[in-house]
DNA sequence: CTGTTAGCGCGTTCAA
DNA sequence: TTGAACGCGCTAACAG
């Protein structure tokens, strides 16, 4: 059956929510009733309205509907950066999932600014977004007071919280400690005894691979303040060249660098054969997420592999749970990592 | 001042325009023109509107705006992908732009599916946005007749058109045939004379570039079918190295390879130290966009430089201008490239 | 220049 | 289970 042309005699030419009434013969609530799928609704009237309304070509209104509800069909979803692929990574994912659902997604940017991050929420509430997805744990008080006072479902990307802590969030991720223990312990097995840990960025979560590495080589007996090498600037190809750099002069005794991340990692790579040192014989590398491109070095890059996706995904579909009303079977989502062992250790 | 407490009657709390009508003892239309700067108010009146407001902490609420004006405070960016770095510097800037100026972007991602592209322009619309950015020119026909007929002002990215074509259509972009034709006659002009042309994706704009390099070619009489690698599936670095090996085994004349993207131009360059072929004594590469990295490669690239995050800026500024009403200076804006020379060729 | 009136399109009481 | 009435918060058309 063609939809019908528009029989609306409304001013701006929408089909409305009434005229489907209308021409189905009951009144708007019950349209609206039976279009939402709520219960407690005649299933031969359910049936009758969703034809007459597809036949009319009606769809609803969004801000209509948001401003009656109090509720929009946007999702806001804070990232720190769009420069780095990890984040796109879960953004797209995130957006893909969010989108099958039905769901708007509202993108904010913080910039690894905490201000910004309170600033971009407060824009983003007042569109009375369905749910929010914010990357990590760590948020200013005011910030986490707007999440607790709007009573918008929340889920937190990338990061578990620390045993006992931050019980009751619902987030999707991985230790971040772990993985950087991991790592650290399967450079100690190949043997490696000088380990360094190269860092830029510094967000919480660089800082607990920290942790995690610092554990592992305390444990070893082998940690020492000078094998940390840690940069406040924000993470490239280019930083990782001067880091590696700065390390093989200052401390030539080292036989193994972990960058916490894959760029810097790569940048070192790319400086290593610039300068003729040999991987992993002189030096040994490795880095963190097994970004684009590891698998394409010379020689390849070890990494830690991090399911971004799939905790983009896992994530908004822990979201669309909560906003359904109801619980996901944890409130807490472990997707682990996975060590990936290539050429360059 | 402090803000004061809530004074709203309402059930939802909300501090209203009808809050602050009442306590600056004028009526709801007044406010409603003072504080979005209509003029035709009194300037005494404007400023005591906005004092009031403030005092009170009024926030209008963009749902009950948008039902009742037509019009959201959403600006829709559809791109093709949030895997090339190209298209999310793109979106970056023009997200930036766009929330400085008080809106929100609605993303889109097309996957380079036109039906695709038609059914998100679909949802996108019915929030009424207030602005429209697209990736390109070319649309299939529907999606075309949604964008005229709903008359949101759009601006498009990356491309202009040829001479003579759309020429009403607002554009922020560079002539993609030029910069192929560009580094093709700087390849010829450093003595290359087999240059082969290496593509993925295949886009549009890919195909404007190999129609730049074609006629290059063709007009220094050095153009042979034969020197055309396309191949339709996603551009990625693994794949630029595949293609440079497929070329060199196959066509071992050619004396310098122009690729549609650095992300292949990357993986060639990686690929060629794995094989131990001398860059660029033995076979030159050039790339285009010249994305992070390329400047860290063993060569350097040698790419054409895009202004992605200056265009993206760019299309926002003049969308702004074309939601207030006005005309921007020209319709189409060329911010043009640059061919940055490296020691790959 | 300002106020009054009337919606925008829908969800949500409350009665029936 | 259904319907009537009302309200969400704001802009727009018109009158003054």
């Amino acid at each position: 059956m063609q939809p019908l042309p528009n029989k609306s005699h409304r001013a701006t030419g929408r089909v409305t929510l009434s005229d489907v009434a209308r021409a189905a013969g009951v009144s708007p609530s019950t349209v609206s009733r039976a279009l939402r799928g709520e219960r407690a609704v005649d299933p031969a009237l359910i049936e009758r309205v969703t034809a007459v309304s597809r036949m009319l070509g009606y769809v609803p209104d969004p801000a209509a509907r948001a401003l009656a509800s109090q509720r929009s069909d946007h999702v806001a979803i804070l990232i720190p950066l769009l420069s780095n692929a990890l984040f796109v990574d879960l953004l797209d994912a995130a957006q893909t999932t969010l989108r099958a659902a039905g769901y708007q997604t509202l993108m904010g940017v913080t910039h690894y600014d905490a201000s910004e991050e309170e600033q971009l929420l407060r824009e983003q509430l007042l569109h009375r977004p369905a749910g929010l997805l914010v990357t990590g744990l760590d948020h200013n008080p005011a910030t986490r007071k707007l999440m607790a006072s709007s009573q918008v479902p929340c889920v937190h990307l990338m990061d578990l919280p620390a045993i006992g802590q931050h019980d009751e969030a619902h987030c999707v991720g991985f230790r971040q400690t772990d993985a950087g223990a991991a790592m650290t312990r399967h450079l100690l097995s190949k043997g490696y005894r000088r380990i360094a840990f190269a860092a830029a960025q510094l967000d919480p979560r660089v800082m607990q691979r920290l942790y995690g590495w610092r554990n592992a080589l305390q444990e070893a007996g082998l940690y020492e303040p000078t094998l940390e090498w840690l940069n406040p600037a924000p993470s490239s190809l280019a930083l990782g060249g001067v880091l590696f750099e700065q390390i093989m002069q200052q401390s030539p005794s080292v036989d193994a660098i972990f960058f916490c991340n894959d760029d810097l990692a790569q940048g070192a790579l790319m400086a290593a054969l610039r300068l003729g040192i040999a991987v992993p014989s002189q030096v040994a590398i490795a880095g963190f997420n097994d970004l684009t491109g590891s698998d394409q070095m010379l020689p390849t890059l070890t990494s830690v592999r991090t399911p971004r996706a799939r905790i983009g995904e896992a994530a908004a579909q822990m979201l669309l749970t909560l906003m359904r009303g109801e619980e996901p079977s944890s409130p807490q989502l472990d997707l682990s990592f996975e060590i990936v062992q290539r050429q360059s250790t």
